[in-house]
DNA sequence: GATGATCTCCCCAGAACTGGGGATAACGCA
DNA sequence: TGCGTTATCCCCAGTTCTGGGGAGATCATC
């Protein structure tokens, strides 16, 4: 998969590529990790867990697209620290890049992209067959990447738990909850605690936060109407 | 948008469109619903709520890259049920199609269709044309489908109170974040407090999930180390 | 030198949540 | 028919959170 990666990058007129799975730890069970970046780069990315707060990969979690990275502040709002992490990424060679967000419902968060060499420009018309590229090779690797698959699958809840938790994540109290339902304040405790035994947790903010990241309700849920 | 789509789609090749969430309150607030499906089989998807037990929308839950509907069952595995739902379209006058599933982390999740009419065969030399033009045009829909959004500016936590709210949101109690940060519970109570009062809100669990939702702390940092 | 923002700590009363323990009824599946 | 799941309701003790009220210290800015 690196070789034909590499080969593909340089066909695209690429330097570097990345394809992975957002997480910091590269030897995950089952996640996707196939890089080839500067080295140094590449450690200074892991040290400092960069792969959740790295703005590159905060604004693939908004999109569906790819994005060049130039015109990621028209994605989300840069902060001083992000500007700083991507100066650091052109002083160790990375120049502007093109990234595919990967998403799947439940699964982790993803992308591939595409960079030049620092100081070189990207060919805007070359994009959408990189977003192609880059959605494939993505999916491509998720599929090898699970062919042993023992399955860990986040626990589900029940028709009745997910109403109580996106409910409980609007913030509504047990007995709010209770009328907005339509039962007794008695049965919605009795549904939440449910869901927090199903995920294991004690706290009704980590339940909605749990359950929001792994699909089981979403920010329309929360935000909606 | 529609009219784009309409033309697009007959461009392609094929006969009917959808590009939708997947929820079934078509006026619902920000959501994607523009179809141009046969009615009989719109109503009827509206009427037994197949926006969750689809067969296409369940294998698009399951993949990050566009699906022959001819192709569903190397996604997920069909049931009875599915296998009459798929033979109910095809009488509506749905034939094969290519469906592109649209994701976004914390958003409803979604996808853009395209099918042929009953008897016609795809081309399959096109798909990754139509994987690419779903893509984009959902993209489109979603940003359309927000530019009317109320612009709330979101309210900036002090870096002490979004280091509290972090804690909160990983279900730490007052206590517990006072040790962590080595400082009072006193203290704590107050910072979340003041965050509490920022957001106009009065629960920690909403707090915690518009805290993450407009980027004041990520998920790394409610899952991280 | 005043003003505002931030961080720190304290007290209290009442509401809400958590973790135990119960119970009944409906449903499907074997 | 029994077993498991789901949904509904109830009680209670103890903990945690919420919404009021304070206060002192630092720091930058005007």
């Amino acid at each position: 998969m690196s070789d034909l990666m590499a080969e593909i990058t340089k066909a695209m007129g690429f330097r570097h590529y990345a394809l992975v799975h957002h997480v910091d730890l590269k030897p995950a069970a089952r996640s996707v990790h196939i890089i080839d970046y500067p080295p140094d780069w590449v450690d200074r990315f892991q040290a400092r867990r960069l792969y959740a707060s790295d703005p590159i990969h905060r604004a693939s979690h908004r999109t569906n697209v790819g994005f060049a990275w130039s015109a990621v502040q028209s994605i989300i709002s840069l902060t001083a620290a992000d500007r700083s992490i991507l100066a650091e990424a052109y002083e160790a060679g990375l120049g502007d890049g093109f990234t595919v967000p990967a998403h799947i419902p439940g699964e982790l968060n993803g992308s591939c992209s595409f960079a030049m060499a620092a100081g070189e420009m990207l060919d805007h018309r070359q994009l959408p067959l990189v977003q192609l590229v880059g959605s494939f090779a993505f999916e491509a690797a998720r599929k090898i990447s699970r062919i042993h698959e023992p399955e860990v699958q986040c626990p589900s809840l029940t028709e009745r738990q997910a109403e109580c938790v996106a409910l409980v994540a609007r913030g509504k109290t047990d007995w709010e909850i209770g009328q907005i339902l339509g039962i007794g304040q008695e049965t919605v405790i009795q549904h939440v605690k449910d869901a927090r035994d199903r995920y294991g947790v004690t706290r009704r903010t980590l339940l909605a936060i749990r359950a929001l990241f792994d699909g089981q309700i979403s920010f329309a849920d929360v935000f909606g109407r």
